[in-house]
DNA sequence: AGCACGCCGACT
DNA sequence: GTCGGCGTGCTC
């Protein structure tokens, strides 16, 4: 950095804001500023926020005035090089802002704004005679007003010095807390157990107990129920503790534990409550490989070799987490880090437990649901390198890994890896890909129904392809059948638009002692409420979609925008009262279901019933527990679920999946019918899929049923060929947005107009009305750039921003949102 | 993200 | 006649 003056910089700094640029600062003070530090700036009035020094600035602003940093929070760079050169490549590729990718990267508690709160860590023993002089002034404050905004702090301080260095310092010592909003979530969740103390733990020493209790029947009577509870009777228990929730005391019992715990029978203890994940299970430990997994990981460490991402294309059940395991030991052994992403759904406590199971506390887990201490200690662990692996979703790529060696992105096809909103757009997978090149860690992608993009990619040459066809433990692949409904309502084989065929097995699987999956992609009772006398439907009045129909909160929503009205009881167009639902729900098929198939145990998962993750879980064990014959639900029942008895699946109704207008339709199709079959028979027991549909012989479905998996990716390849689709052209989707259609149509048929002359028709494509074509409130318009191999992506991206820009300065257009979506999904 | 400036409804 | 709704624009 070169000076001005004496030790003043000018800077460029990126604030984790929607800003559409940095901004420049002039700092002086006691420290060198290194691109990657922290600072903390006013911005706009007396505001305060935390940014990163992005760059020095090259010349001094000539209007306006320059305003100063406060201060340089961080004594090395927060943000390595490596990170900034990725972080910048994203808000370039994503064609957004730095702001808009640091929002994104930094997690809250790092950006100290004049907002945020301290407070006086509970669990940190402040020595008042090992303060300084400073120290003191602040620690007396803290205690006297439990909590203290930055703003507020920095107002009472003396006035130079590096207060938020010290802050900081403290945040990192845990001395203080430092956070944006409430402190309840920092308080660490607890449980009461009750447990009988060591020297009692065996038979005859309960004897003794006992015998303690001779005159008291209460207390006997206590202690009997509490050791019933502990399933002290079946002789393979190991627990001498119980949850004292669990023990479902009255006020008398209340006071009988007492008694006992004061007598010394019993004790209590408090622990915290460890996330799901933390908790481990008794599962067998990992199994050796297979001569066929065994093959696959030599033919991926091959790969690496040539420092090429490997695709591994693995068979639903053919154990792909083994080889993940075999390579994450060998990355940990040569000291360096591994990433394993997962698409949200899919970090359930099965694979957790798993994995924690073989690599313990050097496993974290970055989920969405994380809390933020959690969040935090992920990152911390990340940093120092104690975390040696991290399990987590796409956001994980922004953790401060220390040596990253490997990444692993396991169902890599899934579209949940792609961010729609809000910026940066970006693609986990796609994201991660460049994030391992510069770290030069590997890169592995595993899947069993890969997309189209990467199986080419990895077939013809880019990458490297490994494949794993072989279901381990030998397995069988279900059968799949394709039924006729036009065939079955003409001879009458149709009950509540199931197939009998469908009832019939649905009935002999429970009959068998086994379970069913039914499949429908739409949740509510049915998606469209119809006058049966005038045609007319409810519509939801901020989008252009229709509303659907839930039962059970009896209620018509919107699914985009959580618009809701009460049940209309006639029709309001034309006062009949023969409204009546059109179309069919997941709710709908349940109670179908329980209405065709009496005695017949069903449950729905979807949104609607797993809106917690204790509700989802409890689906879970409800099916493995077998008090479930059936289970209806959406794409989630789809993903990675794994019960050892489902032998069955049904999929309601795929040809609106399939007819979708959408060039990746059949890629979706073919991928959900081949995910939904992976659901039956994992064990021992082979599987059928029965699947309702209008095309029986439809070539994607023939392919889904006879396993032609090469087949189709290669049809389907020759078919984005014909049509220039990715793999062969990169896509650009530009989206214009206003509350007035015409200004929304006018602002994406400008931009047409002048792409076209620069770009050509074979690259602008639009502007077209998308099948929805307002959501809350705003009128939509597409506008597609198809960039053709061989020409720079990165100059078309530059020409569209300068485009859309130049657009938006001009102000014709007031109002326009635009959206720009590189590959979307 | 905030915060300020700016044009249209229910109130002292 | 005014107070205030949040729509839109700027932050160095």
């Amino acid at each position: 950095m070169s000076l001005l003056n004496e030790s003043d910089f000018l800077l460029e700094v990126a604030i984790p804001l929607a800003l559409p640029a940095t901004l420049t600062y002039r700092y002086s003070g006691p420290i060198v500023p290194k691109p990657g530090m922290r600072v903390v700036v006013p911005l706009k009035g007396k505001k305060l926020y935390t940014g990163i020094i992005w760059a020095e600035a090259k010349e001094v602003p000539k209007t306006y005035e320059v305003k100063h940093v406060i201060e340089i929070i961080d004594e090395q760079p927060f943000i390595s090089n490596l990170r900034m050169q990725f972080l910048e490549w994203m808000a370039g590729y994503y064609m957004c802002t730095i702001g808009e990718v640091l929002l994104a990267a930094i997690p809250a508690p790092f950006r100290l704004s004049s907002e945020s709160f301290m407070q006086i860590h509970p669990d940190f023993d402040w020595k008042r005679e090992e303060l300084g002089s400073e120290e003191i002034w602040v620690f007396t404050l803290l205690e006297k007003q439990h909590k203290v905004s930055l703003a507020d702090l920095l107002k009472a301080l003396p006035k130079p010095g590096t207060w938020m260095r010290i802050f900081r310092k403290w945040q990192s010592e845990n001395k203080v807390l430092i956070f944006d909003e409430l402190p309840d979530q920092y308080k660490p969740r607890t449980e009461i157990r009750i447990g009988l103390p060591e020297k009692f733990q065996s038979e005859e020493a309960i004897e003794k107990c006992f015998d303690m209790l001779a005159n008291r029947p209460d207390e006997e009577a206590f202690m009997l129920k509490f050791l019933s509870k502990t399933g002290f009777s079946d002789p393979e228990h190991t627990s001498w503790k119980i949850r004292k929730t669990d023990l479902q005391l009255s006020e008398d019992d209340k006071k009988i534990l007492l008694k006992l715990i004061r007598k010394g029978i019993l004790v209590s203890e408090k622990v915290r409550i460890k996330p799901f994940y933390e908790e481990t299970a008794d599962l067998p430990p990992p199994s050796e490989l297979s001569a066929a997994q065994q093959t696959a990981l030599e033919q991926t460490l091959a790969g690496f070799a040539v420092n090429k991402p490997v695709l591994l294309l693995g068979v639903t059940g053919s154990g792909k987490t083994e080889i993940y395991i075999s390579l994450i030991t060998k990355t940990i052994a040569e000291g360096k880090q591994c990433l394993l992403m997962l698409p949200e759904i899919a970090i359930s406590v099965q694979i957790v437990y798993r994995l924690r199971l073989v690599f313990g506390d050097r496993l974290g887990v970055f989920h969405s649901k994380s809390s933020l201490p959690e969040r935090m200690e992920v990152w911390e662990g990340a940093d120092s390198g104690k975390l040696q692996i991290v399990v987590g979703v796409r956001s994980a790529i922004f953790l401060p890994f220390h040596h990253l060696g490997l990444l692993i992105v396991d169902e890599e096809h899934d579209a949940s890896y792609k961010q729609a909103e809000p910026p940066p757009r970006y693609h986990g997978r796609d994201a991660g890909i460049y994030l391992a090149s510069l770290y030069q860690a590997k890169v592995l992608l595993g899947s069993a129904t890969p997309s189209v993009e990467s199986y080419y990619k990895a077939r013809y040459g880019k990458w490297h392809f490994v494949s794993l066809t072989e279901r381990f433990g030998g397995a069988e692949l279900p059968d799949i059948e394709y039924i006729d409904m036009k065939q079955a309502e003409k001879t009458l084989k149709v009950k509540l638009d199931f197939s009998t065929l469908v009832l019939d097995k649905i009935q002999s699987t429970k009959d068998e002692g086994r379970q069913s999956i039914i499949f429908q992609n739409r949740r509510g009772y049915a998606p469209y409420l119809q006058c049966k006398d005038c045609g007319w439907i409810a519509y939801c009045p901020n989008c252009d979609v229709s509303l659907t129909y839930h039962q059970s909160k009896k209620k018509i929503s919107c699914h985009y925008c959580g618009h809701s009205d009460a049940i209309p009881k006639s029709c309001p167009a034309c006062g009949s009262v023969q409204v009546q639902t059109v179309g069919y729900g997941t709710e709908k098929l349940e109670e179908s279901l329980m209405q065709l198939l009496p005695g017949m145990r069903v449950a729905r998962m979807d949104q609607d019933t797993t809106s917690s993750r204790k509700s989802y879980e409890q689906l879970l064990s409800q099916m493995r527990n077998h008090d479930l014959d059936a289970l209806v639900g959406t794409q989630m029942v789809t993903k990675g679920l794994d019960f050892e008895d489902v032998t069955f699946v049904s999929v309601f109704d795929i040809d609106r999946v399939l007819h979708y207008p959408d060039f990746r339709a059949n890629e979706r199709t073919f991928q959900l019918l081949s995910q939904i079959s992976g659901r039956a028979g994992r064990r021992k027991h082979k599987g059928l899929v029965m699947v309702q549909t209008s095309k029986p012989y439809h070539p994607i479905y023939t392919m889904v049923a006879k396993g032609e998996l090469i087949l189709f990716y290669e049809a389907e390849i020759l078919h984005r060929k014909d049509f220039q689709f990715p793999p062969f052209s990169k896509l650009i989707k530009i989206t214009t947005r206003h509350k007035n259609q015409e200004n929304a149509g006018k602002a994406a048929l400008e931009l047409t107009l002048r792409l076209m002359p620069k770009l050509g028709p074979q690259m602008v494509f639009g502007p077209e009305i998308p099948p929805i074509s307002r959501l809350r409130n705003q009128f939509i318009f597409n506008v597609m750039i198809k960039i053709p191999e061989g020409i720079s992506a990165a100059r078309v991206k530059q020409m569209v921003k300068a485009e859309v820009w130049q657009l938006q300065v001009e102000k014709t257009l007031p109002g326009v949102q635009w959206i720009l979506d590189v590959d979307p999904v």
